[in-house]
Formats: C-alpha cells, sequence, structure tokens
DNA sequence: TAAGATAGGTTGTATATACAACCAAAAAAC
DNA sequence: GTTTTTTGGTTGTATATACAACCTATCTTA
C-alpha cells in the first residue's frame, strides 16, 4: 500500500462523511461494527480500530450492548469555554433577562479592520448589551458581527435569543482566540454594572471563527468584585516535537 | 474477567511503573512488543493496545522500526501555563531580576487553614517577592508554602533561584487550580508595580498540588496596563456526560 | 577501506476466530 | 396482561497468523 490510505482511515473517512452530510445527525447510532464488514469490505477489527480511533477523537461515543453513536459538538476551552449565558443563569435557578442598549449596522472601526479583512468604510453590525441575573446587571456585551457571516444579524429578536446563540446556528464556531485583561471602568461600565466606587472591570475579548470566516469579535465586561474565572489541571504527559 | 483488570491494563500498568521506578526514564526505550509478549505473557496485539494507549495518553512516543520510548513529562495547561518567569523575561531577550520583600515562617492565615489542612495556630511559610523585567517591575508574587511539602523552602537563595522553579523541584507539579480577577490595587500594589492613577490589577490565584500535597497557595499581581492573559482554541468533539 | 547485501529486530496494518458482557426485542409461559 | 425466557444483535477482550515498512548491526564483496 505504497500511496494509499491504510483500509481503517478510508472507514474513518465513511463514517466522517456520513456525519458531514447530515445521514447522522448526533447521538444517531452509526453502522455497527458487522454492519460496517459488509459496507466496507475490511474485517471487524479494522472497523472497530476506526470506530475506536474516532471515539478517542471525541466524534463518536460506544455503549457495550448498544451500538455506536455521534457525539455532539462542542467548543471546549478549559478555562474559558464559550456558553450559553441565558442557559447558565438559568441552570442556576436564576431569572435571565437582558437590555439591548444598540443594534445597528455602522462603518467597521479601524483597530478591527485588519481583523475582518475590510477596507475603510465598508460596514459591520454592531451590538451592544447588557446580561442580567434576577435584574441585576452581570455583564456588558459589545459585539461587531462580519455581515457575510451572519447577514440577518440585525433582524433577530435579541428577547428570544442570544447573540451567542443565534450565530452559533448561522455560524458554528470553530475556532476561537481569547485574551483576558483587567481594565479600569469607564462612565458607562460604572453606571450599566452599578459599580462601586474604583471598583474596575474583568474584560474578556474574544475573537471567534467559523471555519476560515472571522464571524465576530466580541467584548465582555463583568465587575471585579462579582466575577472571576476559574479552572482546575492535572498533569499531562505530552510529546515534544519529533 | 469478572472483577479482574483486562490484560492490557495489567500491560500498562507494568509499563508506568517501569516508568515510575526511573528504570525507564525520559527517551530511554521500553521493551518492544514482542518483549512485552515474553515478559506480560500476553499476546501482541494485546501488548500493542497498551503501547497504543499509553501513545495516546502522551506517555509514551512510537517510531516505526526503532521502539516505543518514555515521551517527556509536561504540565499542559491551554491558556495558563506555569512558566518559569525569570526564562521567559530572558528568552525575550530582557534581564530578569527580582526584590525579595518578606521570607518567613508564620501562623497559617484563617482562610488558607481549609486548604492546608492546618489548626489554628499551625505554621506555614510565607514569601512575597517582585519579578522584574530590565529593573521595570511587573509581577508581585505572594506565595504560602506548605513547610511539609518543601520543608527547606526558607533556606533557598531567591537571587539565584525562583519559588516556582525549587519547587519543582522538590514538590513536582501533578495538579493546578486557578483564578483570574481584577481587583482594585491596594497602596502597596501602586507603589510596587508603579501603577498610574486607578489602574487596577490583574490577579491570578494559584493553588498547585504534588501528587495528594497540596504544595503553595499564590497570589500574583500584574498592572492592568501591561499585562494580559491569551489563547486560542479550536473546536473539539467532546462527549456529553454519559 | 568503503559500499552493498543480508539478517534480525522493530512497529504498522490486516485478517480470522473465539468467547464475554451487555442490551433490546420477540416469543413463550403463566 | 404481565413476567420470564429466548434470541439476535451490539461492543469488549484476547489470541494467532501474516505481510509491509522501517531501522540498525553485521557480513560480504570489490
Amino acid at each position: 500500500m505504497s500511496q494509499e490510505e491504510p483500509r481503517y482511515q478510508l472507514v474513518k473517512d465513511f463514517i466522517r462523511k456520513g456525519i458531514a452530510s447530515k445521514e447522522w445527525k448526533e447521538h444517531k447510532r452509526v453502522p455497527s461494527e458487522n454492519e460496517l464488514v459488509d459496507m466496507c469490505k475490511v474485517s471487524r477489527m479494522t472497523a472497530r480500530r476506526a470506530l475506536d480511533e474516532l471515539t478517542e477523537e471525541g466524534v463518536l461515543y460506544r455503549v457495550q450492548g448498544r451500538g455506536t453513536f455521534v457525539a455532539p459538538k462542542k467548543l471546549h476551552s478549559p478555562l474559558l469555554e464559550i456558553r450559553n449565558i441565558a442557559e447558565e443563569i438559568e441552570n442556576r435557578g436564576a431569572e435571565y433577562s437582558n437590555e439591548l442598549i444598540l443594534l445597528q449596522k455602522e462603518s467597521c472601526p479601524t483597530h478591527l479592520l485588519n481583523h475582518f479583512g475590510l477596507q475603510e468604510g465598508d460596514q459591520v453590525f454592531h451590538s451592544i448589551m447588557v446580561h442580567k441575573e434576577d435584574k441585576k446587571p452581570i455583564q456588558i456585551e459589545q459585539r461587531y458581527v462580519n455581515p457575510i457571516a451572519a447577514p440577518e444579524y440585525l433582524k433577530q429578536d435579541y428577547k428570544s435569543i442570544t447573540p451567542n446563540v443565534y450565530l452559533s446556528k448561522v455560524a458554528p464556531l470553530t475556532e476561537a482566540e481569547h485574551q483576558i485583561q483587567a481594565k479600569e471602568a469607564d462612565p458607562f461600565m460604572k453606571v450599566t454594572l452599578k459599580l462601586q466606587e474604583l471598583e474596575p472591570v474583568l474584560c474578556i475579548d474574544r475573537i471567534t471563527w467559523s471555519e476560515q470566516t472571522l464571524v465576530s469579535f466580541c467584548q465582555l465586561y463583568h465587575p471585579a468584585s462579582r466575577f472571576s474565572i476559574s479552572g482546575r489541571f492535572k498533569t499531562e504527559h505530552q510529546l515534544t516535537e519529533l
């Protein structure tokens, strides 16, 4: 097999294609080992190796006696997961609400032209909203959105869906970049987040992509006294470059 | 095999023990598949499964035709790696120095008794130092150290070795927990870090363990205007809880 | 002495066979 | 109608065998 792919790779490709084409959606059972033996003309151990590796990669999950299923997709950052803030608030038994402060199309700010690959004068969508828990403001979200990635962004009802959830639907995230900073609060933040005198804000800048397309650049501001980011890690063995 | 471990797990345990006992150090070749057949009385495919899984876990690396070798160890956090600050500063061509402000044994602060598993009146080591780059202060490090994990902590010369490097030697990190916060600077921080008026600090609280022993609780304070934390992530398929 | 061939070792891929453990649907028994 | 048993399917573990591809040391030849 000088230049051809190993047969277990061909089986993996077959499974991936079935998932990508939506033939098998999340939690759907994929063909069993024995079915793959017939479909791909391989041995059971070869089919099994393909399924084992896709499981290891998080594409599938297996249950003894039941089958092999498509795993749901999730953007994973050990320390900074991009979550549905409404769901998160509701999951801890509080009431979520938001206040939309701004939603419009405007010229792309100069400092973001490079990020979006735009020219002076080109337009992006811009939104500012405050997320609230039990009517108490906990986060200011300012977001610039690429019109190419989400042309209908301005037309959504953000009382019933958060920008994050909407964007996940129309331009599913495949990559994200974060930057965390402490910042002095400006007057707008002081009023909007009801900060104490001299209280700073924890700021998360987040750029997200969907495949090769930059989707949005957003900034999240949190009251320093009421917000922290945490995580826990264990030692992992890791290969140096070979 | 009602309650006993699968044989490939026994092979994995055998390999792990050989590494833990320093019989096979980093980059040393471990027994080949055929050697494991004899040593563990298993089939080659069972030995191979054990080696494949340890490779997947980053414990080993394999080279076709040459053998299977012990992979070097590394603590890995995608966003908050615990690095050697002196080395980091020197690697970007600047000069590292530090100023030790406090180094003493004292009663464990009340809020850390639970962390360290200590009683009122028990003692811990306490150090405060400022790390500098080209003589400019960039970080305040306050640290409480468990005397059991590092009994000689107070006796080190921190002009030539950072606390982090020393602790890595005597109590190698196996686990860490982080918390990131924005905070208003107190007068000591303002003076020590030469902050602008009203400039906040970015604070990282970090607890580290070596195996089951809590080693240290440290707090790192950075000028908000000159420090940020960043990272970039890609989509990973991931199982929901089963 | 250097180059090429050979031998023996390694990992990588593939197939076949067998039994264990688990699950769910269908059939049989009550 | 309900419970138990059976059947057919699934994944999990294990062994054996074979050949390919790679690497390194040793031997042979020029």
